[in-house]
DNA sequence: AGTGTATTTGTACATTCGTACGATATGCAA
DNA sequence: TTGCATATCGTACGAATGTACAAATACACT
């Protein structure tokens, strides 16, 4: 009996299986896209049964929304971590901001392939719009501090940070989009400093 | 006899059966999104029977390639048809340019998800993606020939007429993106106005 | 009018999907 | 140990999917 084949069972907090089998729905994400995501693909990816997702989720939208949910904390998480702000001029800070979006890390098919078609869902679950638009609403409000602190020292007007801040948001999602479409080094880096020359051209130094 | 019920069926050309199911899975497309797109919907769609999917396609991969195909063309074509690039300035091409996508045609629902749905088709479909590059490329071969017309007159460099199509082309995609995240019209003008800002800064006049 | 080919239809079938559920295992309290 | 709530598993089931296909229909041609 002691040499029992099956695989031990042990009891998890459904808190921590939750987080498993979210876990385990973004890999699918990463690897096959929102359109082709099962309950099935999840169960094999978190090696648990499929039973799990009905007993800890409603049911499969509930397990998209999360998952969307937590792509979307990851996200934000990595662009902050390594934003150290203090020792630079503003101007340095906006480009090490928006050189952090464009690191190695975040150019990887995985994390493009998340973002994307977290806008493709956002466009039939109402839920994961909200999700989306939270991640934009923080990391716009992350730039318009920069663009504030460039504002200070340079005597700008309110409304160029709005168009400022308009313009390089939209201007980076289209840049993570050409990346995925290109994976051209150049054009990504010609982007950002587009957005730097957009910078100094609406609020120019002296 | 004569009071048939069955609605008269004519017989068409495949070419126009094609067409039909393809014109009808867009409105699929436009409706329902990629990821829920199914070949029973396309039939109620185009009021013809499944069979015909099966009798003129291949498979359904093949349905969906023609369809974004055939979205791609329209997007195209509406975009060149009202485009009288030859009685203004090159800088004036340029706003005419890049205000013609985001006229109201533009920016409804329909066209804005077939728009956003591709680039996530596009992540796993390799047939998709070739047809969302070459929209790509033929877009930017359109601003790239204006470009160089301000870059004649201003005496720019080439260079700098590559940063600002790999810069502009990121916002205008950004920009379609933002419209149907917050329908937000200053942002959008914002976001047109910093692309002719960011010309007038790379490529000053005079 | 008759014949052959192409078109059209509706249905059938094997898969796969999300979800429900009974059976069993586990951990904890008494 | 016993009792009980919770967790875990595997399976079952109806619905929906893509595709195949036989039968029926329309039409061009002789």
């Amino acid at each position: 009996m002691t040499e029992n084949t099956r695989k031990p069972r042990t009891f998890r907090s459904s808190q921590d299986r939750r987080a498993e089998i979210i876990e385990a729905a973004l890999r699918c994400l990463q690897e096959v896209g929102y359109a082709r995501l099962t309950a099935r693909k999840i169960a094999e990816h978190s090696h648990i049964s499929l039973g799990h997702i009905t007993y800890h989720f409603k049911d499969m939208n509930e397990v998209l929304v999360e998952t969307y949910r937590y792509a979307s904390r990851i996200l934000l998480d990595a662009t902050f971590q390594d934003l150290s702000r203090s020792s630079k001029t503003p101007i340095e800070q906006l480009k090490a901001f928006l050189g952090t979006g464009f690191s190695p890390a975040f150019l990887k098919r995985d994390y493009l392939r998340v973002r994307i078609d977290l806008w493709s869902a956002a466009l039939s679950h109402e839920e994961i719009a909200l999700t989306e638009r939270e991640l934009y609403e923080r990391y716009r409000a992350s730039l318009i501090e920069i663009l504030e602190k460039v504002r200070e020292e340079r005597r700008g007007r309110a409304a160029d940070v709005t168009l400022l801040a308009d313009t390089i948001m939209a201007t980076l999602d289209g840049l993570w989009l050409d990346w995925e479409r290109r994976h051209d080094d150049g054009a990504m880096r010609n982007g950002l400093d587009g957005c730097v020359r957009l910078v100094n051209a609406v609020m120019p130094a002296e």
